[in-house]
DNA sequence: CTAGGGGTAAAT
DNA sequence: ATTTACCCCTAG
């Protein structure tokens, strides 16, 4: 009856954010047609980001518009600490940043590069965004991607590694096809029934980030902690970040050693080292956006 | 198309 | 048993 549930996932969580800093929101359908949002939000409709977003707020500000009548009825003798005024401006700012949403509305002075606030450009959604925009009958393959997010985007060092491993990663989790050396998106997305039958298919492989039979070296680095590490390190003072983000390039590169030393079977300690260089790349960017405001691209 | 109301499977 | 969080429906 409902459907089976599909849960959005950070990523998911983190574009619609995003969109809604970058487009206003309530432009759902702007949203869902960017490209650079439109690779990780693919599965989802305008409808879907708008209930979403409603959620989301209610979490955040604790009364969306939506359970005020609930909560009267139900905690039906509340304390007589307060009344019935209108204004919840009260409610803490829970997170660090779901915050402003109403105000961002709309004037600024376009910001066209997601550079300067933030909004961190995850690999995966640039890969999306290659393939979708390069539109290459069959798939486009590495180079073409790789040329592709060079010449829009800021590259990082060995940015060449990084791509080969989240490609791998990223066909590996299914959600591209890797067909003679030419990726393409993973399912039938455009056509006929986006979900249904293809969310039966995948909500297993898009829940579990990784599945290690750990040997007694690495950690486990989910994409979910990384997003959760960011946004503490958003919290913290320059030396902390500073401290946080020397950590994490040392543990990326101790995770990078390690999937080459064991380059073999190093499929899913490759991911681990991705994920590790990910956020490593992150934390420098949030840093060096904290010294100094200059645009880097 | 968007906003809001409402239903219900899944989680606690 | 209650709450949460997706999904669907429909008016504007």
């Amino acid at each position: 009856m409902g459907a089976p549930k599909q849960k959005w996932t950070p990523e998911e969580e983190a574009a619609l954010k995003d969109g809604v800093i970058k487009h206003g929101a309530g432009k759902w359908r702007t949203i869902l047609k960017d490209p650079e949002f439109s690779g990780v939000l693919y599965l989802r409709s305008n409808v879907d980001l708008k209930d979403k977003w409603r959620n989301m707020s209610v979490m955040a500000n604790g009364w969306g518009s939506r359970d005020k009548a609930r909560l009267a009825v139900k905690r039906t003798s509340r304390f007589p600490k307060q009344e019935e005024s209108a204004t919840e401006l009260a409610a803490a700012p829970s997170d660090e940043e779901i915050v402003d949403v109403k105000l961002i509305t709309a004037p600024n002075t376009t910001l066209q590069i997601p550079s300067t606030k933030r909004s961190i450009v995850r690999l995966d959604n640039l890969i999306m965004e290659a393939i979708t925009s390069l539109k290459e009958p069959g798939g486009s393959n590495k180079t073409n991607i790789a040329t592709y997010i060079e010449e829009q985007y800021w590259a990082p060092p060995d940015f060449k590694r990084l791509l080969s491993a989240k490609l791998k990663y990223l066909t590996a989790c299914g959600r591209l096809i890797k067909v003679k050396r030419r990726y393409r998106i993973a399912p039938a997305l455009s056509f006929s029934d986006r979900r249904r039958n293809h969310s039966m298919l995948f909500s297993e492989a898009r829940q579990r980030v990784s599945p290690r039979f750990d040997r007694d070296d690495i950690k486990i680095v989910t994409k979910s902690q990384i997003d959760l590490e960011l946004a503490r390190m958003r919290n913290m003072t320059p030396q902390e970040a500073a401290a946080a983000a020397a950590r994490a390039v040392a543990e990326a590169e101790a995770a990078i050693a390690e999937a080459e030393e064991a380059a073999r079977e190093a499929e899913v300690a490759e991911a681990d080292a991705e994920a590790a260089q990910a956020f490593a790349e992150a934390a420098m960017k949030t840093l060096k956006g904290r010294n100094n405001q200059k645009v880097m691209v």
